[in-house]
DNA sequence: CGGGATCCATAAAGATACTG
DNA sequence: CAGTATCTTTATGGATCCCG
């Protein structure tokens, strides 16, 4: 058999990372928040309730399908409501949970930083394209 | 021709929000720190600097593709410099810069808010796959 | 109206092998 | 040591058709 140890420590070695990474709360919630539509549909969902037809309005570039998934995400984590009335057309209008509410301060904080930093970085990229380290 | 109109529409619709995303200062910084590999180097080098190796080793599952990619991204945002000494074999030490630093706090934010709220999410989504609203 | 299900294109991540 | 280059695999997102 072939010395198959270097590989196959490698490869325990990125498990045991991966599922250290997939029990850290921390990556769990980031993964989350940092999905493109995550954020718009919290964003969206931060000025009042909306109904699907709204959200699909407000955000847009969506597609249903990414939509809709988004919401069973956010519900499943308990960030959205959603309540459905069984009028004649059914009804469904989505809502922010107050969990859903308490995350809205850090993405505005990480909003504010963005506004705040973002010139800096941008002046960093046309020095680094301008002077590209190695060509 | 056929009726293009629709489906047209739709398509300048999407164009113009990606756009817009693109725009987005608050959208391009949330692309990056949400990056898996970005969160894991910035907070591997909060510690103070790393050389390549170090970085490797300290952060395991990742691939030297993604590890490279990783830190030639966050250099030219400028939040990361590299500092190469050209010893026998060359050397190359990777440290936050102050605008890299002051990513840190709102990291922390996040993962403050993170490990406070988990278990309610963690809850959540229990209950939602207990009693799934729409089997 | 509010989706579910399916198919498909592309992009992103990873494994692998090689180099100054 | 610190990468680069290439290939393969996987994940993501969009288009489309359909239903209660």
């Amino acid at each position: 058999m072939a010395t198959r140890t270097a590989e196959e420590r490698r490869r325990a070695e990125r498990e045991a990372y991966d599922a250290y990474l997939a029990s850290c709360p921390a990556r769990q919630v980031l993964d989350r928040i940092s999905d493109k539509w995550v954020s718009l549909v919290l964003n969206a969902l931060g000025d009042g309730p909306l109904r699907y037809s709204g959200l699909s309005r407000r955000i847009a570039g969506v597609s249903q399908k990414m939509l809709t998934q988004t919401l069973r995400n956010l519900e499943r984590d308990g960030l959205v409501s959603r309540t459905l009335t069984p009028s004649v057309p059914v009804r469904v209008d989505y809502a922010l949970t107050p969990l859903g509410e308490s995350l809205l301060p850090i993405m505005h904080a990480a909003k504010t930083w963005a506004e705040t930093h973002i010139q800096e970085i941008h002046a960093a990229q046309s020095t680094y394209d301008q002077n590209p380290p190695r060509p």
